[in-house]
DNA sequence: CTTAGGG
DNA sequence: CCCTAAG
């Protein structure tokens, strides 16, 4: 059985990973397996490309030490890119079920850009190479920082019915485009031959999400089932039936490396020159994987900036997720809702009937996610830095803007559907005979109209953003192997089943533009001023699962409150974006939760069983606690 | 680094 | 979840 390599996404040429959070910790390992084994449990792949333009020259000198930091950087990359040619993602595609790749065993970023042959040597190339070229231009002109602006162009393409650069100014990417056909993002099974180069390249080739979506109440209970219509192919998986798409991050053992060279930045901008640390941490990091390098990070971060105070008045404080939305945003305050906050994913719908001898009931409906936009960012590179480094920062770009906080939102005809307890047939979804539009939309979990930060020109903007699509998973999160790389808790209702493949194109329906806005451009001198390093981001809201919950329980019934070490290693110690602050916090919250009416609770509901444990296992070890005390002061 | 609590 | 003071 041939393996379908799932590690190339495809963008611009370069690969971009999109892992399930989990799988970015070190040490996790990612399974590379057939589909042949279960297939009720798949995972999804986003394929991201994009396109970028030139925008500006920085007219600003780099200081001496910077000029010098580059120059390692360089070397450093030169290096890298003599390791990246060596390696080959096909020595891992082979794979069965029981091969692994372990991501802390690769050299992260080569391993990633450890392209198809068609790749290392053709367009992508050719195509940075005139970047590389231009930027020494420009660095002859004293200019070491170019900016390099990637946006996406899925939402002008399907607009406009083309890509139209309205840029005048000779940009590099405008030979990447002329290479390049434009496409964003696709999600593509069908098309991830790893020889055909432009398979993300093309929106008529490449239609973005080839596979089906099907949407569809589950026979059994909410759980979605995420299957692959084609069991040949070989999967990056999770082993659960839940599927999450976030960012890739580095290894930590990597990263601590890494992270001087580049700028692995959660914000659009990112600068390796002026980086001088982490600016990420690496989940776990802080206490398992990187001990040294958290108390390191920690203190270079705390030592550095009160990053709230001294940064910017608010800088991104509660905004972590937010877009930077532009003007037409801010004043028309959509604050309640997150409409125009939000990526679009674009989807041509069919509400096609696999099984017309069915019930309507037992239908499913088959969504084609048709293309998605990843929002704008915003990379600065010097111009000495290399090709390589370029691919790099571009790709942990987007891996970033991935990476967070975003959520699926659903359009129907243009409105968004927020009942997310509505079953398909109950919102219309699913009526046959008539094809809807409908739209997913990429939006910030908590939409918030920030405010541009202002700082002199140092504006920054965060794109903190994700895009997930997790079903509930069976296991305790804590007991099940990281392989799994999925974690619980969706908020979403989605069920992704990705089934039959032959669309015909004319059913597509595009969305209505309006719809969904686009995120809005950065204004140009407003990113990459201030050094990367110094912002530290946000984790992402987990929510914990009620597997997590009952894990989380019963340990504390065995070990008590206060030793939330204790209780880590024992019920969550796979569980790596867990910390034992993390339990803590959550044990607080649960308490409270227990008291509280049950009207008052929010998210997914637990079992009045598990609460009425939480309630138990507080008082009696609040009791012990009470009875210590009372012992050692007597 | 861990705990404990406030934010 | 984050941040910090304390231990």
């Amino acid at each position: 059985m041939v393996s379908q390599t799932r590690l190339e996404y495809g963008f611009n040429g370069y690969q971009v990973p999109v892992f399930p959070r989990a799988c970015r910790s070190a040490r996790v390992r990612v399974p590379i397996r057939k589909t042949s084994g279960n297939s009720q449990k798949r995972a999804f792949e986003i394929l991201v490309s994009v396109a970028g333009e030139l925008l500006q020259e920085s007219k600003t000198s780099v200081p001496e030490d910077q000029q010098i930091a580059r120059k390692n950087l360089v070397s450093k990359e030169q290096e890298d890119e003599r390791q990246s040619t060596k390696c080959n993602i096909s020595d891992q595609e082979t794979c069965d079920e029981k091969t692994f790749i372990s991501y802390h065993q690769i050299d992260t970023l080569n391993k990633f850009s450890c392209a198809p042959d068609w790749f290392n040597s053709k367009a992508a190339d050719a195509n940075l190479k005139s970047f590389d070229q231009l930027a020494n231009v420009s660095g002859r002109n004293a200019n070491p920082s170019a900016e390099l602006r990637s946006s996406s162009l899925v939402s002008r393409e399907f607009s406009e019915g083309k890509v139209e650069d309205a840029g005048t100014e000779p940009s590099i990417i405008r030979t990447v485009k002329s290479e390049t056909p434009p496409l964003t993002v696709s999600l593509d099974v069908s098309q991830m031959d790893r020889k055909t180069p432009d398979f993300f390249c093309s929106d008529s080739k490449a239609s973005m999400f080839k596979d089906w979506i099907t949407l569809g109440p589950s026979r059994h209970s909410d759980t979605i089932d995420l299957v692959n219509r084609d069991d040949d192919k070989k999967y990056i998986g999770c082993t659960q039936a839940a599927t999450t798409l976030k960012a890739f991050r580095l290894p930590s053992n990597v990263a601590d490396q890494r992270i001087k060279n580049l700028s692995s930045s959660r914000h659009w901008g990112v600068s390796p020159n002026l980086n001088g640390g982490a600016s990420f941490r690496n989940d776990g990091k802080r206490f398992q994987d990187g001990r040294t390098s958290y108390s390191r990070q920690r203190s270079k971060r705390m030592s550095s900036f009160k990053r709230r105070g001294v940064l910017n008045q608010r800088p991104f404080s509660r905004s972590d997720r937010g877009f930077q939305l532009d003007n037409r945003f801010n004043s028309a305050d959509k604050r309640s809702d997150g409409d125009n906050s939000s990526a679009a994913i674009r989807v041509g719908s069919s509400i096609a009937s696999p099984h017309p001898h069915l019930g309507s009931r037992e239908r499913n409906v088959k969504l084609r996610i048709k293309s998605f936009k990843v929002p704008e960012l915003l990379v600065e590179i010097p111009t000495t830095a290399t090709v390589g480094s370029l691919k790099r920062t571009v790709m942990e770009a987007v891996t970033t803007a991935l990476g967070d906080g975003l959520h699926v939102g659903i359009l129907l005809q243009g409105k968004k559907v927020k009942e997310d307890g509505k079953t398909l047939l109950q919102t219309g979804i699913s009526r046959d005979g008539k094809h809807r539009n409908l739209g997913f939309m990429l939006e910030p979990g908590h939409p918030q109209i920030i405010p541009p930060p202002c700082l002199g020109e140092q504006r920054i903007t965060r794109h903190v953003t994700s895009f997930t699509l997790e079903p509930e998973t069976s296991g305790v999160s804590g007991h099940v192997p990281p392989v799994s790389g999925c974690n619980n808790g969706g908020e979403s209702d989605l069920h992704l089943v990705s089934s039959l493949p032959n669309i015909s194109a004319n059913t597509i329906t595009l969305l209505n533009s309006q719809s969904v806005l686009s995120i809005p451009a950065i204004s140009v001198g407003a990113l990459a001023v201030v050094p990367t390093h110094l912002r530290a981001r946000r984790r992402i809201r987990r929510p914990f699962s009620v597997s997590e919950v009952e894990a989380l329980v019963q340990a504390v019934e065995k070990l008590g409150t206060g030793r939330w070490r204790d209780v880590k290693l024992h019920a969550f110690d796979n569980a790596k974006h867990r910390t034992y602050v993390d339990l803590k916090d959550k044990w607080k919250t649960l308490v409270h939760t227990a008291r509280i009416s049950p009207q008052q609770r929010r998210g997914e509901p637990l079992p009045q069983e598990l609460l009425d444990r939480v309630l138990a296992v507080h008082a009696y070890w609040s009791q012990q606690q009470a009875k210590q005390l009372l012992e050692s002061g007597v």
